[in-house]
DNA sequence: ATTATTTCCGTAGTCAGCTACGGAGATTCG
DNA sequence: CGAATCTCCGTAGCTGACTACGGAAATAAT
């Protein structure tokens, strides 16, 4: 499992990566991934940073970005421009930290749950919702 | 705007949640939030808990919390049983965290990325997938 | 070498999550 | 009071993100 040689076959890929192979199909169509050149016959080749990408693409898409949104993030990856670039990563950084302030308020709101029914008795009710209140 | 008076129409709740009628409508078959009484004539009334309900609804979805998932969360926020709450909340509690620690060397890698730019020169690249290396 | 997988590529179907439509009744505005 | 706006409810259509299908060509297995 050389890191610079592009042996895998998409099926390998794909289960490498934890996703069906339709689906990096579906991504190469959409430019997310690459969709390399054939080596020899008819068949093309991947390596580890295709898995990676693959991955990042799963991570990003679980915390709420859209297909178009990690493909800015990619975007960012692949070495854009610096100035662009940097224009670019400063909004999708306010994007992350805004859902990591959200993610905190629930984690708060959450673990004090649990807390107070480790305790025992005490009104159970869970303010979810209310630690939402000061968001925007 | 009292807080215990549920003088709302339905157009009025969507526009202080910042949603369609029609997407409060489709969550209230989902189960996602109330379907109140009508009071007097045809006409239901809504009051503020229902506005911060879909504003969390909303919130929770853009952190990458599918419906069903958000219907978990509004299940503890609605005094569920407190063994099966914990339960419950235990297991969001684990995703939540999962999600912070992935938004969070996101973050890392884009401060990085514009920390960079800033100074000037220095070979631009964004190592943003290099960090979900440790990640699962 | 023949059979079984796998790849390739295009097109079509599926599912979640809305979004639009239509028509009858309720409410509000001038 | 009459017209415009809104609500109610059911059903149908749309977009994003896959997922399945089908048939030819290539590669792997026995």
């Amino acid at each position: 499992m050389n890191r610079n040689t592009n042996s895998l076959t998409i099926g390998e890929l794909a289960a490498l990566a934890g996703v069906g192979v339709e689906t990096i199909r579906f991504y190469q169509r959409k430019g997310l991934v690459p969709e390399p050149p054939k080596p020899s016959g008819a068949i093309r080749r991947y390596g580890a940073a295709d898995v990676e990408r693959l991955r990042f693409v799963k991570s990003a898409q679980s915390l709420g970005f859209s297909l178009d949104e990690v493909a800015e993030l990619l975007r960012l990856e692949d070495g854009a421009r610096c100035k662009e670039a940097s224009y670019l990563a400063e909004s999708k950084l306010a994007d992350i930290r805004r859902k990591i302030a959200e993610l905190s308020r629930m984690e708060a709101a959450l673990s004090g749950l649990v807390a107070a029914c480790h305790v025992g008795r005490s009104k159970v009710s869970c303010p979810l919702i209310a630690a939402f209140h000061a968001v925007g």
